[in-house]
DNA sequence: GTCTATAGGAGGATAGAC
DNA sequence: GTCTATCCTCCTATAGAC
C-alpha cells in the first residue's frame, strides 16, 4: 500500500476510474460476486493497479464507502446544525428530523448522472451483508449522525418512547432503503412500473411519518424505556 | 440430476442437511460468499453428493428457496381465503390485510429452532440481489399471492389510489424485510440492542398500520390511476 | 507509475471405483 | 447412493521488467 486513501491527489484519474467501475459492479453483483478482473476490466486500467492504489480489495471496498457516506453524512450533519441553530433551542418537527436524514440520501439516490443511484443501491443490498469488515467500519462511518438524529427525534416525539423510536428509524431505513435499491425488485413483484420516479420523494415522506407518528401498541407501554 | 426436487422421500436425510447447512450459509455469506466446499463441510456430507441430490448450486440455492417461500405463501392463502370467507363479500381492514400477509413471515422469522429466523434473514438479503436467475424463480413463486393481497387493499383502502397502495406495500415490504434481517444492523448503528424481540410484532405492525393509511401528499394526488 | 507474467490456491463440477 | 481423485477455470496478490 504505497499511499494512503486520502492522498489519491498524486494519481490523476486511474483510482478514481477504479471506485467508479467497482462502485457499479459491488452493486450489481455484490462483494464476492466481483472479481479484480471484472473491475479493472471496466475500468480499462490494469490488472494490479487496484492492488497498487488501494492494496487489496477489502480497501478498495472500503473506500468505495468512504467516498459517498463522508459526503452524506456532512450533509446531514450540516441540515440538523441549521435546524437545529434555526429553531434556537425548541424541538424540531418530526418531519424536518426526517427531511434532514433522508433528504440528502434521496437526493444521491436521483442522481442517475454521476453514481448516485448507483451508490445507494449498493448501500441499500450492504445492510442487509453481515461480514465482519464491513460492519466495523460502517458503525464508526455512521456513529455521529445516528447519535445527533436519534437524539432529534426524542425531542420531536416527546411522547414516544425511546425504545419505540429506535425502532421506528430502524423500520424507515429498511423502507428507504428497499425504496431506493429494490425498484427493481417492485417491477418485479407488481409485473410492471411505470410511475414518475420524482414522486418517489413525496410519498415516501407520508409513508414515514406516518409510521413514525403512528399511535402506539398496547403492549409498547410496558417496554423499557432508556 | 437422477431425481427431480419434489421426490426427495427416497432420499433419508443427506439432501435435508444439505438444504439446512446452505440455507445457514447462504444467509450468512451470501450465494457468492458460500463454497460448495463450505456447504458439504457443514453438512458432513460428501463434496459430491450435492451435485448429485441437486443438480447445481444454483438449483439447491433455488430449492433452499422454495422449500420454505411455498409453506410461507400457502399459509398467506389460506388466511386471504379465510379472511374473506368470513367477510361475506365485504372488503377486509388493512390491519386483516397487514396481518394476513406479514403475519405468517413474522412467525417464521420468530422460529429460532427451526430455521424459520435464518431463513428469512436469507430471503431480507436476497430481496437486494439483482441476479437474473434469483429474480425469476422468486417472481413465480410469488405471483399469486401479490395479486391476491394488492387486490385486497385496493378493497380495503378506496381513498388511496392504486399506485399508492402499490408503493406503500413496498415501502412495507422493506421495513419488515430490515426489520427481520437487520437486526443486527440496528445494534450495530445504535450500539445496542437489548430488547424484548416478542414485541417486534406489535410494533412493526403499528408503524406499518401508521404508514399505510398516512394522508396522502399533496402531490399524489396527480398520480396515475389505474 | 504502469504493465506482463505468474505464483499459489480455491472455485464448481464430474468420472469412476465401491 | 456415496466417496475419492481430479479436471480445469478463476481467483487475489505480487514480483520484476519497463
Amino acid at each position: 500500500m504505497p499511499q494512503a486513501a486520502d492522498d489519491n491527489r498524486s494519481a490523476p484519474d486511474t483510482a478514481e476510474r477504479i471506485l467508479d467501475a467497482s462502485e457499479w459492479l459491488f452493486a450489481e453483483h455484490g462483494f464476492d460476486g466481483t472479481s479484480m478482473r471484472m473491475i479493472t476490466t471496466r475500468a480499462a486500467v490494469n490488472l494490479a493497479s487496484v492492488n497498487y492504489h488501494f492494496g487489496s480489495k477489502e480497501a478498495l471496498f472500503q473506500e468505495v464507502f468512504h467516498r459517498r457516506l463522508a459526503e452524506l453524512n456532512r450533509q446531514r450533519l450540516e441540515a440538523i446544525n441549521r435546524m437545529e441553530a434555526d429553531a434556537g433551542g425548541t424541538a424540531l418537527k418530526p418531519s424536518q428530523v426526517l427531511d434532514g436524514f433522508f433528504g440528502p440520501a434521496l437526493e444521491m439516490a436521483a442522481d442517475t448522472e454521476h453514481g448516485g443511484y448507483t451508490f445507494m443501491r449498493l448501500l441499500g443490498r450492504t445492510y442487509t451483508e453481515p461480514a465482519e469488515f464491513i460492519r466495523k467500519f460502517m458503525a464508526v462511518e455512521y456513529a455521529e449522525v445516528v447519535e445527533r438524529y436519534t437524539a432529534a427525534l426524542y425531542a420531536a416525539l416527546p411522547e414516544v418512547p425511546k425504545a419505540e423510536i429506535v425502532w421506528r428509524l430502524h423500520f424507515m431505513m429498511g423502507a428507504v432503503s428497499y425504496a431506493i435499491s429494490g425498484i427493481d425488485a417492485l417491477a418485479l413483484l407488481t409485473g410492471h412500473f411505470d410511475d414518475d420516479p420524482a414522486l418517489l420523494k413525496p410519498r415516501l415522506t407520508a409513508f414515514l411519518l406516518g409510521g413514525l407518528r403512528a399511535p402506539l401498541p398496547e403492549s409498547a407501554n410496558t417496554a423499557t424505556r432508556k
